[in-house]
DNA sequence: AATGAAATTGTAATCGTTTACATTTTGTAT
DNA sequence: ATACAAAATGTAAACGATTACAATTTCATT
């Protein structure tokens, strides 16, 4: 059942057909009935295949993404999920788990004509890559950016968000104060610790390599981290960690070792931490957690606002587009 | 730069560029290297839109979820996505919030052929849909199925796994057991409730339908349960989450009403949870979360895999694969 | 009724592949 | 050298849509 056997069963041509299907203006209102009737009728629906060949879109993206493991990015999908529904997008996943092998595989999905753009929660390639595949390819990345780079993104200001999250700590009294972050696979993280750091020397705080502990972003690389610090014979008295998730397992692994104890006025064995991106979990977790919001929802929908931009007009100036973070206290960084 | 360009430099016909790019053992050494030497030179990457439409294949599945913001989901997802990729298949995602429109828009993706097959999450539609659905395209049900219908599925048996954990909860003691669950959107959870109820009768106690509330499968959920049961005037001494997630909401309420404090001998204002599917967040909640595990990965691995069974041979019979359960206890369960 | 412009419909090329079938080349046995 | 089978390559028709362009129909105007 093909466009053909609807033109032969309404006695039309497949051209006038396809106007119907396309809502051309140019057909008559009782052709365009007598069509659709037989299209019901038949229940025949259009091969995007052929289509898409024709046109040489697909009405799909690409959307390369390390994990849906972590609520962070889960919760950005879905509002890419769902700004792109409503432009009647598809979306194409990519699971990487930071694979750069597997990132560049899905990349091909570009090159092969599989989806019309790409957003890519990635950052390892070299800036000439990524210029030249934005040259190529309407793509974005999201919360993530390549420094030198010619590629429109949309991200919160790391730096800033790291700096607020520390100049906290700091304001509340601490001066040993731990980072726990990932394996530098982001750019978000170079950043993060640049205002970590910047925080520190304007404070007049000296920088100990010891208290930075670089593991994996999950509750386990969490719970390595704190044991790592909090074995030092000068453990620190807050930890900040770059991620939630990490965050998570830090708490957890302190609560084990009941070093974190609530309500604690003398304050000598409490430990201070706080997260990043405010993820559902952090309000749910004993303690609470204080965390540097990202705007998930607002990231998602907006990285897919510039991919559509730039799919519509493949020479538009390249953007970078930064949201609003937001410090949130509640009780892990509090005695 | 399309596969003619290809022959022409080549001086070959389109038809054995074809061939070489499609690894064909009749093409000789020296042709096909002299081939590859000029896609290499060129970067030239075929058009799938053309092939696709000449074998009528995708090359993709699509995989209908009601969302990814849970774990549980999350996973298996990830398994999926593991499996596929192995495959040579790529994923197309429709999150549906449980929305029987969308669920019905992205199942047109199969109609239109722009994806080979589909992996449901779903069970709400009537079996006669299902059935016919199942003898159009290659679909298979993940975790669900629908009962009366012809379609391939795997999932556990969620009757025994309720049957066990409420028999656990009556063995400890308990006769005044609540129940959590979602607003029936899945099988699953009616299988659930048959097994609670099975579990209560067969110790000869009376189901007292005020210990069920009906909910979202949300932590959101989980605290309103709570709330509603604890406000009966003679309320349950354990609960028994249909989820993990409602089981956190459940808990962490229970918290802030001080009716679960950990160790205490005498019971009285202890109340036993008890969750489902064992999503990773269970060991790194304080009390830890007793729970029925769902193989997650396996359910991912075995749903691919049956799906790849149905589209090499649509005319397959089709099969329920049960994979196990475990009932797994930790300290929300315990006293 | 004739005219011509506007509206509607039709014809056929096209998108980039794959693949039956036809043709040519190669190689072996005589 | 010849004949013939096997191997390699080429020709051209699909796949199912869209869309210039051409052809036809409609309809107001004279």
């Amino acid at each position: 059942m093909n466009i053909k056997d609807i033109a032969s069963l309404t006695g039309l041509s497949v051209a006038t057909v396809s106007r119907v299907i396309n809502n051309h203006s140019s057909v008559t209102k009782e052709t365009r009935e007598k069509v659709e009737k037989v299209i019901k009728e038949t229940g025949y629906t259009p091969n995007f295949l052929g289509r898409n060949l024709r046109v040489s879109k697909t009405h799909k993206i690409l959307v390369i993404i390390p994990t849906i493991g972590n609520l962070f990015y889960s919760e950005i999908l879905e509002a890419i999920q769902e700004a792109s529904t409503n432009s009647g997008f598809n979306i194409l996943i990519g699971i990487t788990n930071n694979d750069t092998e597997l990132e560049k595989k899905y990349m091909e999905l570009l090159t092969t004509k599989q989806v019309d753009g790409a957003i890519l929660f990635l950052s390892r390639f070299d800036k000439e890559i990524m210029t030249a595949w934005s040259k190529k390819f309407p793509i974005v990345q999201c919360c993530e950016y390549t420094r030198g780079s010619d590629v429109t993104n949309v991200s919160i200001d790391n730096k800033q968000g790291a700096y607020d999250a520390v100049s906290y700590l700091i304001s509340k009294g601490h001066t040993k104060i731990g980072a726990i972050r990932g394996q530098l696979y982001f750019a978000s993280e170079a950043d993060r610790t640049d205002g970590y750091m910047q925080a520190l020397s304007d404070n007049g705080i000296e920088r100990d390599l010891k208290y930075s502990y670089v593991t994996e972003y999950t509750m386990e690389g969490g719970k390595k981290g704190a044991e790592a610090l909090m074995r030092l014979e000068n453990p620190p008295t807050a930890i900040f960690a770059y991620g939630d998730t990490i965050a998570i397992g830090v708490i957890k692994t302190l609560k084990d070792m009941k070093k974190i104890v609530m309500n604690r006025k003398d304050g000598k064995r409490n430990v201070a931490v706080l997260g990043f991106d405010d993820i559902p979990l952090c309000t749910l977790f004993t303690p609470t957690i204080s965390t540097v919001e990202q705007p998930k929802y607002q990231l998602g929908v907006t990285a897919f606002n510039l991919l559509m931009e730039k799919m519509n007009d493949p020479d538009m100036e390249n953007k970078s587009v930064v949201l609003p973070h937001r410090l949130i206290i509640r009780q892990s960084s509090e005695f």
